[in-house]
DNA sequence: TATAAATTAATTGTACACAATTCAATCGTA
DNA sequence: TACGATTGAATTGTGTACAATTAATTTATA
């Protein structure tokens, strides 16, 4: 019953869902960041932002887990609607200082509504959502640790 | 202790360790993936080859919840690797046929340590990984769903 | 203290992703 | 059976992603 080719299914992988599910829900935040103006990367940078008014673009990346090719233009495109300025540190002019505007925080009352409306078009029992969320976490744990290649070992 | 604005924080997201994590286990997978000149997209599609030799974009894009915006290229690329080839359907022109090659089929050969050698790279116990399939794939049964908005209600 | 090494962003090139549109083929129905 | 609606791929345009390289600056050290 089980072959040599088995672990070659997709219904076998767990990245395939990993990856389908990420880009789904992505899509499905679409109609509700159109209302404020940005895309999902643009989004996730924001909400850096509202809890920290500046960072410069390595620690950023770091949290998003995004390198500066990526940052780089979406933070220009941040700053050409007003909600970031950005600026060499004086102190060490490799450092791009990256800090949100009065206009940026004034995006934060309209953003606010978002993860509740969003919720509440994805059915997922609580328990569920919650045992997600510690696997999650406990995989980012680990890249956190070992950026670079892999480590340890089990299950993919 | 809570305030207004903890649902904006990057650490309360669900989607967003879901994004990261597909990004990081799709980015491991290139090492393994570059052995056989493949990238993780290329890699899905040929699956479902190994699986069905015989498929049309639409069918192929359902599996994979990918468009034709995304697939065409894809498949060319595929194409000009020599392992599928692409064809217009006799009975009904707008179907593009794509079928697997028999160097696609022995690409398959090379593909089936992937899995495993991936999966050495992960910490992950295998109870956290039956846990997240299960959750992943019932969302993704969701998603099969209603394919379009959203319908439900819950947590994200 | 010159110079090599390291650090930080930006740039370049390739490859998705997806919305919206276009185009050709087929289907439904008046 | 014409012709409007539908279907399936391809195309176009915008926006990530990421590897690799470049360029400017700073740090470390011979």
């Amino acid at each position: 019953m089980s072959g040599k080719y088995d672990s070659l299914r997709l219904e076998n992988q767990l990245c395939f869902p990993l990856y389908a599910c990420s880009k789904e829900i992505v899509r499905r935040y679409k109609p509700f960041l159109d209302e404020i103006d940005l895309t999902y990367t643009q989004y996730i940078a924001m909400m850096v932002f509202w809890e920290c008014h500046e960072m410069n673009v390595k620690e950023l990346g770091k949290k998003l887990f995004l390198d500066s090719g990526t940052l780089t233009p979406v933070l220009k495109k941040l700053e050409a609607k007003g909600y970031i300025t950005r600026e060499r540190s004086k102190d060490d002019e490799r450092n791009l200082i990256v800090r949100i505007t009065e206009k940026g925080e004034d995006l934060k009352e309209h953003a606010c509504s978002i993860p509740a409306r969003m919720a509440s078009c994805l059915t997922l029992e609580r328990e569920d959502a919650v045992a997600l969320k510690n696997i999650l976490d406990k995989l980012m744990l680990q890249f956190d640790q070992n950026e670079d290649s892999g480590g340890g070992c089990s299950v993919v």
